[in-house]
RNA sequence: GUGGAUGUAGCUCAGUUGGUUAGAGCGCCAGGUUGUGGCCCUGGAGGCCGGGGGUUCAAGUCCCCUCAUUCACCCCA
């Protein structure tokens, strides 16, 4: 094949059996929306470039190597959406959304892009869902957050082992930066090459080295940092959703590496999917809108990546079958084609011949995509009769064309039970 | 951006130490008496062996480059 017409690299094309799961999941999330008060928002599917670079942090690996930006002819720098936060927070400011009664409860479905490396579980185009609630600095907003993610997770069939860990606020961040460097500056010699870089970069990122693992183990705890504030929250949040039977664990290592956030992090993960095993991650970010040009409102959410979550629910989200009727058309004549009309206005997912195909080739078309046969044209047909046949079980019979609508419709049924 | 593995039919894969017209299974199409699928039988279509260059009398097989896929690092959904 010639690659000039191959697909970009780490994108897909979703084929109809793997759309069909994609749909699935997407109502699933969906409903789980509705059922905890979000309401869809949808934003562009590119920013004014700040939009991120601010919003994100232009130190994060996100705005600083994977953008895909460019200047359009009238000059101005845009992005392809990395992620779906700052994009949601933007629009929160922009349209005024603090003004309106609180808390305000978001969540959207939308393809993301980053020029990473592909590999198993990451693309350079994905579709992550996401979950936004403003207005509340209370622990009970992250712990609701939490309960949607779980609700979310048990319904496409999994377990959740929910990471959480709090990264403080500007109050006591700050000491243990200074104390996290200065136990760095000690292991100088036992850092590896990466962490090295991130020692001066972002220090807490050192903290889920996978080859430094005894360094960061030994490193200062921040619970032993957090002001009274952030311990306060910490633990009411454990406790509310502890309350309602989520078991939660706290992992002193997890940091993310997004600069909006404060305070609340959390992650879960699925061993299934290999190393990227993330299957979502959030957080509080409460400074975010002053970031994209508001005035600072709470807020927590999480993302989600569409085809980690499919890779990871197996089965759990399968296709939903559909029972379909096939109309073979019988001798010459248009009768098939009438029929075929005839039951899709009563509703009934129908096809007809379209390949001028003999009876034989008809019933085997139909042996792979419907579950009932009409036959449709000859003798009965001048005597305003159809064949009906059920192909999975074999079933026949003659009915008169005022009956079929019904006939077939209830043949379906018995077939679903 | 770094490192490893892999690219042969639509799919899953054989293809010997380089040696004639590159194979299988599944799938697809047609037929096995005029109007009844699945099983079975017969036949058929479908491959610049990812692309380019090199070594050789001879390359799907060996070497180099490139593209893609994949796994890991990095980072994250």
């Amino acid at each position: 094949m010639d690659e000039k017409w191959q697909r970009p690299r780490g994108t897909q094309d979703i084929l109809p059996a793997d759309a069909a799961r994609v749909e699935r999941l997407r109502r699933l999330v969906s409903s789980v929306a509705a059922l905890y008060g979000y309401g869809a928002i949808e934003t562009p599917v590119f920013e004014q470039t700040a939009v991120f670079v601010d919003g994100v942090g232009d130190g994060t690996d996100i705005v600083q190597h994977e953008r895909y930006s460019f200047v359009d002819s009238g000059g101005v720098a845009l992005t392809l959406r990395p992620e779906g936060t700052a994009a949601v927070a933007r629009a929160y400011v922009e349209h005024g959304l603090s003004a309106w009664p609180k808390p305000v409860r978001l969540y959207y479905w939308a393809p993301m892009f980053r020029r990473e490396r592909p590999q198993k579980g990451r693309y350079r185009q994905h579709q992550q869902y996401g979950f936004e609630l403003y207005g509340s600095p209370e622990p009970s907003a992250d712990a609701e957050v939490l309960l949607v993610a779980r609700r979310l997770l048990e319904r496409v069939g999994l377990t959740p082992q929910v990471l959480v860990n709090s990264i403080g606020c500007d109050v006591c961040r700050p000491g243990y930066r200074a104390a996290l460097v200065s136990y760095f500056q000690e292991r100088w010699a036992d850092l590896c090459e990466d962490c090295r870089r991130r020692a001066t970069e972002n220090p807490l990122r050192v903290l889920d080295c996978k080859q430094d693992r005894d360094v960061a183990r030994g490193a200062p705890d921040i619970a032993d940092f957090w002001c009274a504030a952030c311990r306060a929250h910490q633990d009411a949040v454990m406790a509310l959703v502890a309350d309602q039977g989520l078991a939660v664990v706290r992992e002193p290592s997890l940091v993310r590496g997004l600069d909006y956030y404060y305070r609340t992090v959390f992650e879960v993960h699925d061993p299934s999917l290999g190393a990227q095993s993330t299957v979502l991650g959030g957080g509080r970010y409460d400074g975010l809108t002053a970031r994209v040009g508001g005035a600072p409102v709470p807020a927590v959410g999480f993302a989600g990546g569409v085809e980690r979550l499919l890779m990871a629910a197996g089965s759990a989200v399968a296709e939903d079958p559909v029972p379909r009727a096939y109309v073979a058309q019988v001798g010459p004549g248009r009768a098939a084609w009438r029929v075929g009309e005839m039951l899709r206005d009563a509703g009934i997912p129908t096809e007809v011949d379209l390949m001028a195909r003999s009876l034989k080739a008809q019933m085997k078309e139909a042996g792979r995509r419907a579950v009932v046969v009409v036959l449709a044209g000859g003798q009965e047909w001048e005597a305003g009769r159809v064949g009906l046949k059920r192909l999975t079980d074999g079933r026949e019979a003659e009915a008169p064309l005022v009956d079929l609508t019904e006939t077939v419709r209830a043949w379906l049924d018995e077939h679903e039970r």
